[in-house]
DNA sequence: ATGACTGGCCCTGCCAGA
């Protein structure tokens, strides 16, 4: 099976992309994130028409995450445990039941964290502490999981075309990436790196200074599988070709093939 | 060398994003 995560920025500018990339690509699972719109506008009519279902978490104007997908999404949960004052809607997460038995997918949309003076930054670490708390939980239920989303974390140099213009910036800062670290020492796999060692694989290109032209991307939208994934694990593909779409979201999206 | 965009909302400059 196929799962796929893709950071939209706004499902109601994109959905003409979105509804291309379902009839073209048909991946089994879609997480969405950046939203940008509450759950009682989102285009569900439009997505069920091409043969899925939508577990929605929306919010006004920012955040919002989903989940899509062909079969039934069982179990959902709408947020992180431990944050039930938190109005963000960053986190969602289902069980899909298939053949060779159930995959747990959650969709994240983890705080960008800038600027590292503010409030944002302190909010994305005790986030990610949540978070993985949360997935050691979840790891204890030796499924196959995959956590997907828009991290926005740059975990190495080679996830950055000018590293050095990153520094200081709550996407790489030492702190931010040795979370992601203890993220993955609990016994994660970053899909694309299990595949691909190769410098320069982006998933995300500024609107801004022609960063899409000259090629100035970074790599901050991960697929982390369990062991129970991992072992399954059979490819992965960045399909970079919606970048350059007319009216494209800044991130493009990542799949994740999974022998299920 | 510098600056450069896009989307949503309070409908119009401002916040947010990365």
């Amino acid at each position: 099976m196929r799962i796929t995560t893709w950071n939209v920025n706004s499902v109601r500018q994109r959905l003409e992309h979105l509804l291309l990339f379902l009839r073209e690509e048909a991946p089994d699972v879609l997480c969405l994130q950046e939203l940008k719109t509450t759950d009682d506008l989102f285009p569900r009519g439009e997505i069920e028409a091409v043969g899925y279902s939508c577990a929605v978490h929306g919010q006004k104007g920012f955040n919002g995450v989903a989940i899509l997908s062909k079969r039934p999404l069982e179990d959902v949960r709408r947020g992180l445990p431990g944050a039930d004052d938190d109005e963000q809607s960053r986190y969602i997460e289902g069980v899909i039941s298939v053949d060779a038995g159930v995959v747990r997918v959650a969709s994240i949309y983890l705080p960008n964290g800038n600027p590292v003076d503010s409030a944002k930054y302190p909010y994305k670490l005790a986030w990610m502490g949540r978070l993985a708390r949360h997935a050691r939980d979840l790891l204890a239920l030796e499924e196959p999981l995959v956590l997907a989303g828009d991290y926005n974390v740059i975990p190495e140099p080679r996830d950055a075309a000018d590293p050095a213009a990153w520094e200081g910036d709550a996407l790489y800062l030492p702190q931010t990436r040795a979370e992601f670290r203890t993220l993955l020492a609990l016994g994660f796999t970053d899909a694309l790196r299990a595949c691909d060692e190769a410098a320069g694989r982006y998933t995300f290109w500024d609107y801004q200074a022609g960063a899409w032209q000259r090629n100035k991307g970074i790599r901050i939208d991960h697929l982390l599988l369990s062991p129970e994934a991992a072992d399954r694990l059979a490819g992965t593909t960045i399909h970079k070709h919606m970048r350059g779409l007319e009216k494209p979201s800044d991130h493009v999206p990542v799949s994740v093939r999974l022998e299920m």
